[in-house]
DNA sequence: TGTCTCCATGTTGTCTGACAACCTGTTTTT
DNA sequence: AAAAACAGGTTGTCAGACAACATGGAGACA
């Protein structure tokens, strides 16, 4: 309910020219090195007051898009200088661009899968294999298994990630699977049979946890990447994504 | 010689109120669901103008670290909310925090590779191609080796990278290599002669790139993990990085 | 008593104007 | 010709005001 009211609650001005501006970035409107138009004219231009333009530029400067020198004024940054990287929500919800995210978050899921294989504790693995059998269960009762299986391999591959002891794996991860399962989820809602692969991604995860369990580095990131690489293809088969 | 003018300006006032409060979330100081001080307290405990603490805040707002409603206040982000990921440059310079970092990249790069051995064109081919013959050859030229050899390397992997297809895969690769080489840069010029390794070197390299001339997705993935496990040991064993 | 309306209060959102700090090119002075 | 002072423009910071909005309490009413 709560994410009801975020987004139902109106865009602040700042929300607005930030996008905007950093969209022509982006985009190549506005090349690197070149000199963006003063404060003023921007504010003028967008309608809005100078503080507003202040705290739009303020937040591209901080992702390192633009760079700004004081009595002489803002200039759009190297690429090469960005600092912070993100994800527009829009383009989870595009099945192109998620399937690209997923490609991503394949790569980095396995090499926690393969830190993982190295050390973890027992606690990481009763756990692992605790998530396991709930993914199981979870599989074998029908329709209402789909919000319950998501939750479940959310929690088993989370604590993998947790078992890398790598920070910004863990970091990451969590911000990119967070956002991933919400889009799941409202794909799952509407059609939730689909049951026929139960068998195989069932064995796709055992064979996570096995590699994890004898500490198996590269066969744990391996078995990774084999079972999201399916699970990518098999989100593609499906036709309910939007195509844009 | 303008990332040394950038060094050396010094920080916006809205930057340090900026850093302080995100450090102040990050490391739990403040829980999620906690309310901030309002901007006017804020303001006065930090002495600053609010407008300054409002720049400050709207960066925060951006990264999903606060959200705010009008009237009421600005609130900690649960950390889900997360919606960018950024590293502190300094983390760059401690030797474990880099570590991780490179076992991050490891994973994605890995990833692209195997997406590059898929999607690769001639052309990028031809290019990695010859990105290997200059990593050959800086390899055999003694001390000024270290320099080119990061401009090959850099190149042969970018090109990978882009030969994904993958724009996410991109951009953060470049966020992330462009920091790192600017890192290992300044570790290189400080003991140069480490030639010891070249053969081996080389012969990673090869496999990556043959796994990726023959379309091999498995190998190509696997070549760049061995070639960048291996990298991150012998930058480990080096004694020349900060200890912290 | 219970409920509803209205209002006072506090907070964020936006606007305006002002001045400080700084850079650049021009003019003036030496 | 070189150096110094000046003028204009831009970002950085400050102060104050009002709008928009949410909340809780006082009072009216059933």
């Amino acid at each position: 309910m709560d994410s009801f009211t975020r987004l139902s609650r109106r865009p602040s001005l700042a929300d607005d020219v930030s996008q905007k501006l950093s969209r022509m970035i982006l985009e190549g409107d506005l090349a690197a090195g070149e000199q963006l138009p003063t404060e003023q004219s921007l504010a003028e231009s967008f309608g809005v007051a100078r503080t507003v333009v202040r705290e739009a530029i303020s937040r591209l400067k901080h992702d390192g898009l633009v760079d700004s020198r004081q009595g002489v004024g803002a200039f759009v940054a190297e690429p090469s200088a960005r600092s912070a990287f993100r994800i527009s929500p829009a383009c989870f919800e595009k099945r192109q661009k998620l399937l690209e995210i997923l490609q991503l978050r394949t790569g980095i899921t396995s090499e926690a899968a393969g830190l993982a294989a190295l050390h973890r504790s027992d606690a990481d693995l009763d756990f692992m294999e605790k998530s396991y059998r709930d993914l199981e269960s979870s599989l074998f009762k029908g329709d209402e298994g789909t919000e319950k299986h998501l939750l479940a391999e959310r929690a088993f591959y989370q604590r993998i990630a947790e078992a890398s002891g790598n920070q910004y794996i863990i970091e990451f991860l969590s911000m990119l699977d967070t956002r991933i399962d919400m889009e799941l989820r409202s794909v799952a809602i509407k059609n939730a049979r689909v049951t026929e692969w139960n068998s195989e991604v069932l064995a796709e995860h055992m064979a996570v946890l096995e590699a994890i369990r004898r500490q198996d580095e590269n066969a744990a990131s391996q078995a990774v990447r084999y079972h999201y690489t399916l699970a990518a293809q098999r989100l593609a088969d499906r036709a309910d994504l939007a195509d844009t």
